[in-house]
DNA sequence: AAATTGAGCAACCGCATTCCT
DNA sequence: GAGGAATGCGGTTGCTCAATT
């Protein structure tokens, strides 16, 4: 690994944190707080570089990280909410308590991606792999659409495809239904994820999806909601808990960086389905 | 028993964004 | 508004250890 321009300057340390530095790091932080990053390294009496420190107590050292390994439960929501967010790991970290976008990344890279592709799943588009090419081309034209953001219909809080063919199959389990009112992209009230887990462990039906194009979007939709082993219900509670820390794409601290990106690709995730 | 391989995890890097002067 | 520092994020690397050959 290469070093910190900042820990070259400094002759800092790098690598495997000792128990002896943890001890420091969570005391001092225990005690006053971080604060500034950059100065806990001194202040704890550290050779470390703040960023260092900062990596260490949020992946490591937090007291309300969750232990061990992740449930079906959770890895089913990472599916789904990765399927809504994409690479978006510190947005999917948030909506699962005491754990780090680092851990999901790695779980993610480690364990699910390759169970998809062994469900014949691929795990960038959330589309069984043979519908690959097709989605290629569906790609380019919602990138090419978002050039133009007079299709998207914000306003009412509803989503236009534009007028594309949009015969996109996979629909995320989790339901993200729109505000009330639909007249703004807040939350309000409370909402509802419905979350369903894909049965990883059976590979039944699987090549089917490979050798039959022609039913192959409606079934696999089918089967990917059917499949699932339960239902978890994932309650959203109000507008202030998203401002507070667990932010869905259309809550208010995160809407800029949702629209219009994020409703497109929200849109293709739920096949044109107005949300 | 030694070597190899692969999975899982921790940590770093570089870039983008935000904050501060 | 400009520029630098601090912070946050996602991608990537490298280490450890268990399983396999």
């Amino acid at each position: 690994m290469k070093r910190h321009s900042c820990c070259y300057k400094q002759k800092l340390r790098k690598g495997l944190w000792s128990p002896e530095e943890d001890e420091k790091l969570l005391n001092y932080i225990t005690k006053h707080g971080h604060g500034c990053w950059s100065s806990v390294p001194k202040l704890a009496g550290l050779e470390r570089c703040g960023k260092s420190c900062r990596l260490r107590w949020i992946n490591y050292l937090r007291p309300d990280l969750k232990r061990g390994a992740f449930s079906s439960e959770e890895q089913n929501l990472i599916v789904e909410l990765h399927a809504v967010l994409g690479n978006r790991w510190s947005q999917i970290a948030a909506r699962l308590p005491g754990r780090t976008d680092n851990e999901i990344k790695n779980l993610w890279n480690s364990c699910i991606k390759k169970k998809l592709m062994k469900k014949g799943i691929d795990p960038i588009t959330h589309k069984p792999l043979s519908e690959k090419e097709e989605s290629n081309s569906v790609s380019l034209r919602n990138s090419l659409s978002s050039m133009i953001p007079t299709q998207f219909n914000i306003d009412d809080g509803s989503v236009s495809n534009a007028g594309f063919d949009t015969q996109v199959c996979v629909k995320p389990s989790i339901i993200l239904l729109p505000p009330p009112n639909n007249t703004s992209s807040t939350v309000s009230g409370q909402d509802h994820v419905n979350v369903s887990e894909p049965n990883w462990e059976s590979n039944s039906g699987t090549t089917s999806h490979l050798n039959n194009p022609g039913m192959e979007e409606m079934k696999w939709s089918e089967e990917y909601l059917n499949e699932s082993l339960f239902s978890t219900q994932v309650y959203v509670k109000s507008e202030t808990d998203f401002n507070s820390n667990i932010a869905f794409p259309w809550s208010q601290s995160q809407a800029c960086d949702v629209f219009p990106k994020d409703l497109q690709r929200m849109a293709f995730s739920f096949g044109g389905q107005t949300l």
